[in-house]
RNA sequence: CGGGGCGUGGCGCAGCCUGGUAGCGCAACAGCUUUGGGAGCUGUGAGUCGUGGGUUCAAAUCCCACCGCCCCGACCA
C-alpha cells in the first residue's frame, strides 16, 4: 500500500475528546474516527489492524473445535421474554419496532437465540457436545460510553456457547474455551490475567474475567502476591476469619451526643477515632422487606455479596422514608442495637469491642459498643469488598495486592438456564428428556483492539505487535527529489509485496522529519529508511520499533532478513 | 437521570462580560526555495458563529427553549 493512496490521517495533536492513551492514538494515527458518543468508524488502517485480530481469533476457535454461526443482530422480543431478559436487560437493549408494529431488539449478546436454535437442531446425545461460535457487531445502550472503542455502544464481538451432555462435558469444553483465549491474548500481543468474576446479567454458576493490566482500566482487581488467587474486586471474597486485634475496651455501652454529626467522616473527626472503629450501618430494601447492612465504617459494601448472602432477587437502599421509620431516627443515625430488622454484618465486624454505631436517636452514637454483648440477634456474612492489604481468602500468609485491569474476554459456566427456559433438550443414551448444559464465552474483539495499543506504546506513538500490525513494515523514501532513493524505495517495496510481508511506502512529498515522525506513531513493527545518506554506502537502514534497534543491509539482503525477521516474530 | 463544562472555517481556540465590518494558529490549495526527526516565503480558498424563537435600529455577543458533545456521579453511606 502507498501512504499517498492511502486514507491515513495522522494527527499531531491528541483530540479533546480521548482521555487515556490508547484512545488518543487511535485518533492520532488515523485508525478511526468518531461519529457519534460511542460510535466508530474505522479507517482503513484499523480495520486491517481489526481483521488480524479477528483472524487469530477464528483460527483459535477453530482450532478448539468450535463451529463458526453468524446470528443476526435484529431479534424478536418475545425470544427474550422467554427467559426472563426482555426485563433484566431492558435498559441496556436498543428497541426497535418494524413496519408491522412488531417489536425488536438489537442484540446485545445471543444466548437467546443460539439456544433457540439449539433447540430446534439437537435432540439426541449422539449431537454433543457442540460449541458454536460468530463475531459479530453487538449493540449495548451503554449509560456512559468511554475511552473510544473500551466502551461503545455497538462493538465488535467474539461469542461462543457450549453444549454438553453431562457436568464433566461442560467442564471440558469450559476448559478449552479458557485455553484458547489464553493464545488468542498471548497471539495479539497482550498479557492478560484471568480472575475470578461476578456473572452478572448472564447467570449461571461461575466465571473468569481476561484482564488486560492497565492504569486506565475501568475494573479493579485483587490478586495474591503468594498464591495463584486473583479475583475481580466485585466478586473477591474476604479471609473468612481476618485477624483484627480488637481494643480492651470492656465498658458499657453509652450513647453519647453527636450533633449534626451524620456522615462516617463526620462522627470519626466529632469523636476523634479511626472510621475503622465505626460501624456502618445501610438500611436495605431485600425484596421490599427493610434489612440492616452492617460494615466496618472504613469500608464498602458490596451489593452483589449482600444480594447474595440474603438470596435477595432484589436488593436496593432504602429510601430516607423508609430509614426514617425503621430506625426511629432521621438519616444517619441508624446503628444495629434495638433494631427491629433482619441483621447482616461483615465477617470483619465478628468479635468486635469498643465500637461505635448510630443510636437510632436523632445526634446520637453509641459507644463502646461489644458486637456479641450489645446487638441481639445477627448474621454474619462476607459483604465488604476486599482490598489491598487484605488477607488472601485461599492461602494463610499471602497478602491481597490491587490492579486496575481492561475486561478483554470472559467465560462462564451457565449449567442450565437458558436450555430449561427455551426447551434445549436432548434424550441420553438412556432415553432420559434432559436439559443441556452450556457455557457462554465473550472476547470484546474492537476492545482488545485499543487494549493492544493500550499495552504497547511509547511517547513516540504505537508498537505493534507483529502479528495484529496493519502493516507489517514501512518503507520510507527519504528524499522523492533524488532519484536513486524512488528507485530503491520502489524496488524493495515491490519485492517485499512479492514476498508477501504488506509492506506500505511512505511515498509523500513530505520532509523526512513528518514520515519519521508518522512512522513512529503508526507504529509498523519495522521502518526501513532509503535515504542518500545510507545509500551512499550502499546499504538500507532497518529499524525496529519495538526495541529502536538498527540494522543495516545491502538493499537486495533486507527483503530476506525481513521475511525472516517477521516469520520469527509471527511464531514467537 | 443528576451535576459541571463546551458548541465560532477540517482541527485547536480568541472574540461574548460592556451588542456595531468574524479573527488567530495549525491543516488544505497554488508557486518558488528546501529535503535524515513535525521547513521558509508569497498568495488563495473555506465559517447559516449548534438549532429555533425572542429583545433591539443592529445579536456570535443579551433572554428563552431545544439539540449535540465532553467530564464527574448515579443507589458510595
Amino acid at each position: 500500500m502507498r501512504w499517498s493512496r492511502q486514507l491515513l490521517p495522522t494527527l499531531r495533536e491528541a483530540p479533546l475528546e480521548a482521555e487515556i492513551p490508547s484512545h488518543q492514538l487511535l485518533l492520532r494515527a488515523g485508525l478511526a474516527r468518531r461519529l457519534g458518543a460511542g460510535l466508530y468508524t474505522f479507517l482503513p488502517a484499523g480495520l486491517r489492524a481489526l481483521r488480524k485480530v479477528e483472524q487469530i481469533i477464528r483460527e483459535e476457535m477453530d482450532r478448539a473445535g468450535a463451529l463458526e454461526v453468524l446470528m443476526p443482530a435484529l431479534q424478536p422480543t418475545d425470544l427474550w421474554a422467554r427467559t426472563g431478559r426482555l426485563e433484566t436487560l431492558r435498559d441496556v437493549m436498543f428497541h426497535v419496532r418494524d413496519r408491522q408494529e412488531r417489536d425488536l431488539v438489537l442484540g446485545p449478546t445471543h444466548e437467546e437465540v443460539i439456544t433457540d436454535l439449539v433447540a430446534r437442531e439437537i435432540n439426541s446425545w449422539r449431537q454433543l457436545p457442540r460449541t458454536f461460535y460468530q463475531i459479530q457487531t453487538k449493540f449495548r445502550d451503554e449509560i456512559r460510553p468511554r475511552f473510544g472503542l473500551m466502551r461503545a455502544k455497538e462493538f465488535i464481538m467474539k461469542d461462543a456457547y457450549s453444549f454438553d451432555a453431562d457436568e464433566a462435558g461442560a467442564d471440558a469444553s469450559y476448559r478449552a474455551m479458557y485455553s484458547a483465549y489464553e493464545r488468542i491474548f498471548q497471539r495479539c500481543g497482550v498479557r492478560t490475567k484471568a480472575v475470578e468474576a461476578d456473572t452478572g446479567a448472564m447467570g449461571g454458576k461461575s466465571s473468569h474475567e481476561f484482564m488486560v493490566l492497565a492504569e486506565s482500566g475501568e475494573d479493579g482487581l485483587v490478586e495474591c502476591e503468594r498464591c495463584a488467587y486473583a479475583a475481580n474486586r466485585e466478586r473477591a471474597e474476604s479471609a473468612t476469619a481476618p485477624r483484627i486485634e480488637w481494643p480492651e475496651d470492656r465498658a458499657p455501652a453509652e450513647i453519647v451526643a453527636t450533633p449534626g454529626a451524620r456522615t462516617i467522616e463526620q462522627v470519626s473527626q466529632y469523636l476523634d477515632v479511626a472510621p475503622s472503629r465505626l460501624v456502618k450501618t445501610l438500611i436495605y430494601l431485600a425484596d421490599s422487606r427493610p434489612i440492616a447492612a452492617l460494615v466496618p465504617g472504613d469500608r464498602e459494601l458490596n451489593e452483589i455479596k449482600l444480594r447474595r448472602a440474603t438470596g435477595a432477587e432484589a436488593l436496593t437502599l432504602a429510601d430516607d422514608a423508609t430509614i426514617e421509620r425503621v430506625t426511629g431516627a432521621p438519616v444517619g443515625f441508624a446503628g444495629p442495637i434495638g433494631l427491629n430488622v433482619p441483621i447482616w454484618a461483615d465477617l470483619w465486624l465478628r468479635g468486635g469491642r469498643g465500637l461505635i454505631a448510630g443510636a437510632n436517636r436523632a445526634d446520637a452514637h453509641v459507644v463502646h459498643v461489644d458486637f456479641e454483648r450489645d446487638v441481639g440477634e445477627l448474621a454474619f456474612a462476607d459483604l465488604a469488598f476486599a482490598r489491598g492489604g487484605d488477607p488472601c481468602p485461599r492461602c494463610s500468609d499471602g497478602v491481597l495486592r490491587e490492579q486496575r485491569g481492561i475486561e478483554v474476554g470472559h467465560v462462564f459456566r451457565l449449567g442450565t438456564k437458558y436450555s430449561r427456559a427455551l426447551g434445549a433438550e436432548f434424550l441420553d443414551e438412556s432415553g432420559v428428556r434432559k436439559p443441556v448444559i452450556m457455557g457462554c464465552y465473550g472476547i470484546g474483539v474492537t476492545r482488545t483492539l485499543q487494549a493492544v495499543i493500550e499495552q504497547n506504546r511509547d511517547e513516540q506513538g504505537i508498537r505493534w505487535p507483529i502479528s495484529v500490525a496493519p502493516w507489517s513494515v514501512e518503507v520510507v523514501v527519504v528524499n522523492l527529489q533524488n532519484a536513486a532513493c524512488v528507485e530503491t524505495g520502489e524496488r524493495l517495496y515491490a519485492e517485499l509485496g512479492a514476498a508477501g510481508l504488506d509492506p506500505l511506502l511512505d511515498d509523500r512529498d513530505a520532509r523526512p522529519g513528518v514520515k519519521f515522525n508518522d512512522a513512529d506513531l503508526l507504529g509498523l513493527p519495522f521502518r526501513v529508511t532509503v535515504g542518500e545518506r545510507s545509500l551512499a554506502r550502499g546499504v538500507v537502514e532497518i529499524r525496529r520499533r519495538a526495541g529502536g534497534d538498527v540494522v543495516e543491509l545491502p538493499p537486495a539482503e533486507a527483503v530476506t532478513w525481513l521475511v525472516g525477521q517477521v516469520r520469527k516474530g509471527l511464531e514467537g
